[in-house]
DNA sequence: ATAGATAACGATACAGCGTATCATTATTTG
DNA sequence: CAAATAATGATACGCTGTATCGTTATCTAT
């Protein structure tokens, strides 16, 4: 369950079970279940609603963690911004619509065999990889 | 010849030719032979050697330009920042040492089968990706 | 319970990258 | 050569993320 390994992440690599933290956490679980990308700026607007005290720096901390833990993933759109996305740590990639920007996850990647040819050709150890696709939603292209 | 490729590029967008552009030009086709990666910051400061009253938003200007066109690739790295490099203008994707930070091209790419996989699991209709590899290079491996 | 220690917070300042504005400059054209 | 204007460059601005640091709130030991 992603809520507990969200919980966890927190207790984890924490000493103290804060109220912002507190906060932070169950508003990721909602964002978890709906599936939804935010940016770091969208998730602090939120969270103020809840408590209007909340720091802009507690938020960028609490992100920075958990992406660092994997439990979220950090996307990158073309026009440089950043987005993020609750995910559960199975090894996946991203779709993004180029018109309403919702994200989907893919469980496509690259053959294994496509990454000896790159050793072979590059003699470079292969440590990682980041694969984005761009195209138009079924929603988009209906209301085309 | 890339050097054509990028004088066309500039006389096509533009009705005049002007010194900086001209400077511009010249440098981006030494940084194609060498096959080099750089952030704008970088060439402005290259390019502030031959005329100083260079502008920062020329280069800026130039660089978005010559991005659209096709014939630099904008590279992402894990920190945030960007890199451009001089790219013929296939396909291909960029091996970038986690170490040195150094930017090679592969000419691996997704499977056509794993594309129409995506449109079939998810019906968006796919109009572009984005493969970048981590790795560590030959030199810095020999380093270590 | 309470007090002391201190992790974590939040306000603020700061830094970097890219964009927007706009008066000035330099190329082009008649 | 002069007028028209594309392009430039100085500057200001905005956004995202980081660093600093005094304050707050959680934990722990009494």
């Amino acid at each position: 369950m992603i809520a507990d390994k969200i919980r966890a992440a927190f207790q984890e690599t924490s000493q103290r079970n804060t109220r912002p933290r507190r906060i932070i956490a169950e508003r990721l679980i909602e964002l978890a279940d709906s599936g939804a990308d935010f940016t770091i700026d969208d998730l602090w607007q939120m969270l103020r609603h809840e408590d209007p005290r909340l720091g802009r720096a507690t938020v960028y901390r609490s992100v920075e963690m958990l992406v660092s833990m994997g439990l979220l993933d950090r996307i990158e759109f073309a026009d440089g911004t950043h987005h993020y996305r609750v995910c559960g740590g199975t090894h996946h990639h991203h779709l993004t619509c180029t018109q309403c920007h919702r994200v989907v996850e893919v469980d496509v990647c690259l053959p294994l065999d496509q990454f000896t040819s790159i050793r072979n050709q590059t003699d470079f150890a292969i440590e990682g990889h980041s694969l984005t696709l761009f195209g138009r939603c079924p929603a988009c292209r209906a209301r085309s």
